[in-house]
RNA sequence: GCCGGUGUGGUGGAAUGGUAGACACGGGAGACUUAAAAUCUCCUGCUGACAACAGCGUACCGGUUCGAGUCCGGUCACCGGCACCA
């Protein structure tokens, strides 16, 4: 029988699609599990082979829950709102809808053609006017809580996107999507306040069960610091706040330091006799975009505010003020104290200025650096009162006192902050909110939603930084729906992020139109039983949508805190690097790839991406070897956390092992049930894989499978052994599976297909050896192994081990002083040389 | 700079402190074949020309242990994240 995959996995599609065993059963009394992985965005380019990574692994553990008798909703969408869609709309003229349209099927024709087993009658398309009414309805939620506000404020602005960028979407001073350069632009915007979550984003993790660099990455990114707010009273009217984590050494204050974009210096001006100087620098701060101010200023600049004096609460001294733009608006207070001798960027600013550098803990040499005590071991000198203390002990102590004295208090700051939600693009959701003279900002009422996107004729972004929406007019224009009278709508869209944030609560309720998802759906199938996703959307959508979902919670919508109970995350899938060093033979070949190609040169492995030519396309691989090869090689590629590389080679060893399954279909013997002679082989293998599965280790599990197999065309097989195999494949390779079940009697013996049969169950007791292969070192080193029955004592392994020729030789003439013995594992001889 | 991770044959990768290199790719030999491909069987860490055998081997240096790829301390390299966050 030849293994004609292309005929298989066209034959199995098409029952799955007309019987559908994959939908999942809201309030069904099975256990739920809810299965999930990113939906993808549907670019024209079509599935990438990075997608069949984590799709193939939770279609594993999808459908290994099933056999496992769960009532599993494992769904799939489309992300479809975004930038590339709107910008080749725009290059094609062609509208945006109609783009997402053709490639949303392009997307499925693939995501059917390997074999997942999603629920389609759940799909979920963030584009869809019924979705996105439901994202506009939660918008609207947050803007009557006070948590969506409008705020005018400096913000990351994309020049090539022509568009605002949200924190998270800035990647070393550029765009992350485009790579353009990110300016700083003042704009009025639509925000999100996530940092009113911020504490519960951080405390929450301890709840869930995410990969621990998940958690860190998080947790990094929200920045929670506990400090101290201190007051230091000026001789301008008004008392200025400085926060810090280290309010032991405040004692080693010389000078403070306040941020050019700090609104106080404008108060000050006139008192300022050297403001001339002070209004140069900041423009001259304002010029330069963070990407700069970060990266090519580790030289400290600055200038001293003259006449501006500020009191130290702890010495009662005078230390002086300086404007410089290491210090940043968005944090703190905008205004840091200066303690060179314990802060290596005050000791850079310190040195620079001239200033005194005080040393308030001892233990480093301050004159060459700034000494940064991080252990308790660390003592307080020239302190006062918290003179011979550690440092662990004198930052509470000092916050305590200046909490009596009344100039300090205990703060927590964030290096989180509020989302920008507003997009001045076309291809996003419009925000349903209305601008009244006389009402102020007015949501649209919830009856009338959908706010639907206008047709416009151009989708070209305005040079003035205002959605291509503004200029329909007609569309712009309306009444106040408080007080009737003319009113405009807003014209900024959603970002991308938005239609992501709540996804996975649709699934559950796909086409209700009365909720977002209905509370019985929900308090069935929430949370999430298991998320995966790329680690790149740790500090976007994961942490997005823990707010809405948090959000959502809050308000009555969903019964739990948090919205996935575990996040596992996928290596990616590299291509070969065709200037690898490794590929030439000659040094002059090499020295030439390193000189055109840097450090590029140097790594076997890159991106795929198309200028390289090192893209692999999952219709071609699927069109040669068929789904289940590509299923089962992305699999066995290595570890599923790691990052990869594509081998066209390696594919067909798995076709070869699919072929050699395959063709056991004809060496296998009438006997029904597993044979005596593969009894223990299999048990122990099911015992494997099993466990294997569990922890998504899915490349050991196939080499479990392919050893197995190995094996069977030893020993021979019977038709129970066989069995086993394709239920154990049919996770993996379900097309194949399906065939060989059916070929093979067994769909007409149980009336089944076999992956809706029960998981092989494996018996302890015959995955144990009578006999077991012991290891036997002298002294540490290995000399040789025995055979010996299970659970041999001490005495009879030692006899054994004696009677091997090597351990005779090694241990002639000397005294045997000690034996350890490992149960079934190894002995181990200490032996030194007689007297 | 800070946080997290990784380092194992020609290659991808396996190994709860207990026989390093499972499984696979590649390579070699044989069988089948007029021949090739495919398939099947065997071999394949390095060095000592081969076998027996011996030595050396998990980035590097040191430690703990009867025993270390695994644990501890230090160093180096690479990858990912953050980056003047006071």
């Amino acid at each position: 029988m030849k293994y004609d995959f292309a005929a298989i996995e066209k034959k199995w599609q098409e029952r799955w699609e007309q019987t559908k065993p994959y939908a999942a059963v809201t309030g069904d009394k099975r256990p739920k599990f809810y299965a999930l992985v990113e939906f993808p965005y549907p670019s024209a380019a079509g599935l990438h082979v990075g997608h069949p990574r984590p799709y193939t692994a939770l279609d594993i553990i999808a459908r290994k829950k099933r056999m496992d008798g769960y009532n599993v909703l494992f769904p799939i969408g489309f992300d479809a709102f975004g930038l590339p869609t709107e910008n080749f709309a725009i290059k094609n003229h062609i509208h945006p809808a109609i783009v997402t349209k053709r490639n949303i099927e392009n997307f499925t024709r693939q995501l059917k053609m390997l074999g997942y087993s999603f629920d389609w009658d759940r799909v979920v398309d963030t584009t869809d006017p019924n979705y996105y009414r439901w994202t506009q309805w939660i918008f609207l939620q947050m803007f009557k809580k006070g948590l969506a506000y409008k705020a005018t404020m400096p913000v990351n602005w994309c020049t090539s996107c022509k568009c605002v960028l949200a924190n998270e979407e800035v990647v070393e001073g550029v765009c992350e999507r485009c790579g353009s350069e990110v300016i700083r632009k003042e704009k009025s915007q639509w925000m999100l306040a996530i940092t009113k979550y911020a504490d519960r984003l951080v405390d929450d993790l301890d709840g869930v069960d995410f990969i621990d660099r998940v958690k860190t990455q998080q947790r990094n990114w929200i920045g929670r610091s506990t400090g101290t707010e201190v007051t230091f009273q000026t001789n301008m009217g008004k008392p200025v706040t400085v926060y810090t984590t280290r309010a032991d050494t405040l004692f080693g204050v010389t000078y403070t330091v306040i941020s050019p974009e700090h609104p106080l210096l404008k108060e000050w001006r006139d008192r300022i006799p050297n403001w001339d100087e002070v209004e140069a620098y900041q423009a001259q701060a304002a010029r330069k975009s963070d990407f700069e101010r970060g990266e090519l200023n580790k030289d400290k600049t600055g200038v001293r505010l003259q006449g501006v004096e500020v009191t130290n609460p702890a010495t009662g001294k005078a230390v002086p003020m300086f404007v410089s733009d290491y210090v940043l608006m968005g944090y703190g207070t905008g205004i840091v104290m200066g303690v060179p001798g314990h802060d290596q960027r005050d000791w850079e600013f310190a040195t620079k200025f001239g200033l005194p550098i005080v040393e308030v803990v001892k233990g480093g040499d301050i004159t060459k650096e700034a000494f940064v005590a991080k252990d308790d071991t660390a003592i307080m000198v020239n302190s006062g009162f918290l003179n011979g203390m550690s440092v662990k002990e004198a930052i509470p102590a000092m916050k305590k006192y200046a909490v009596e004295q009344g100039w300090g208090k205990e703060k927590v700051n964030f290096k989180l902050r509020d989302w920008v939600f507003s997009r001045q693009r076309y291809w996003g959701e419009p925000i349903p909110l209305v601008n009244c003279p006389k009402c102020g900002w007015v949501p649209v009422p919830e009856d009338q939603l959908p706010l639907m996107l206008p047709q416009v004729d151009s989708y070209e972004p305005t040079d003035d930084g205002e959605s291509p929406i503004s200029k329909m007019t007609d569309w712009v224009n309306t009444t106040c729906p408080c007080c009737g009278g003319s009113a405009k709508r807003e014209t900024d869209t959603m970002p991308q992020w938005a239609g992501s944030s709540w996804y996975f609560l649709r699934y559950m309720d796909a086409h209700n139109d009365t909720a977002p998802v209905s509370k019985e759906a929900e308090e069935y199938w929430g949370p999430v039983d298991w998320y995966n996703g790329g680690m790149e959307h740790t500090t976007l959508h994961l942490l997005y949508s823990r707010f809405w979902h948090k959000f959502l919670y809050d308000i009555g919508v969903v019964h739990t805190v948090e919205p996935y109970a575990k996040r596992t995350s996928h290596g990616m899938i590299l291509g070969k690097n065709p200037h690898y060093v490794g590929n030439v033979e000659t040094e002059e070949e090499k020295q030439a790839l390193i000189a055109k190609y840097g450090n590029q040169a140097l790594r076997p492995a890159v991106k795929m991406s198309k200028s390289l030519g090192n893209v692999v396309n999952p219709d071609d691989v699927v069109k040669a070897y068929g789904a289940d090869t590509m299923r089962l090689y992305i699999m066995f590629i290595g570890d599923f956390e790691k990052t990869a590389t594509w081998s066209d080679e390696a594919v067909k060893g798995s076709k070869r092992f699919l072929d050699r399954c395959f063709n056991l279909q004809d060496m296998a013997t009438d006997e029904a049930g597993i044979s005596r002679k593969n009894e223990s082989l299999i048990h122990k293998t099911i015992k494997k894989v099993t466990a294997d599965l569990d922890e998504l280790k899915m490349n050991t599990a196939i080499a479990a499978l392919m050893a197995m197999v190995n094996e069977f065309y030893g020993n021979g097989l019977s038709k129970g052994d066989l069995e086993q195999l394709i239920l154990m494949l049919s996770p993996f390779v379900p097309h194949m599976a399906e065939e060989m079940w059916e070929n093979m009697g067994f769909a007409a013996k149980y009336g089944k297909m076999a992956m809706q049969m029960p998981w092989p169950k494996y018996d302890e007791a015959k995955t144990i050896d009578a006999e077991v292969e012991m290891a036997v070192q002298i002294n540490g080193k290995l000399k040789g192994t025995v055979v010996v029955p299970l659970n041999s004592d001490e005495a009879a392994v030692v006899a054994a081990a004696m009677a091997l020729d090597k351990v005779k030789k090694a241990t002639e003439g000397m005294q045997l002083i000690k034996t350890i013995l490992v149960k079934n594992k190894l002995v181990n001889l200490i032996v030194k040389p007689a007297r």
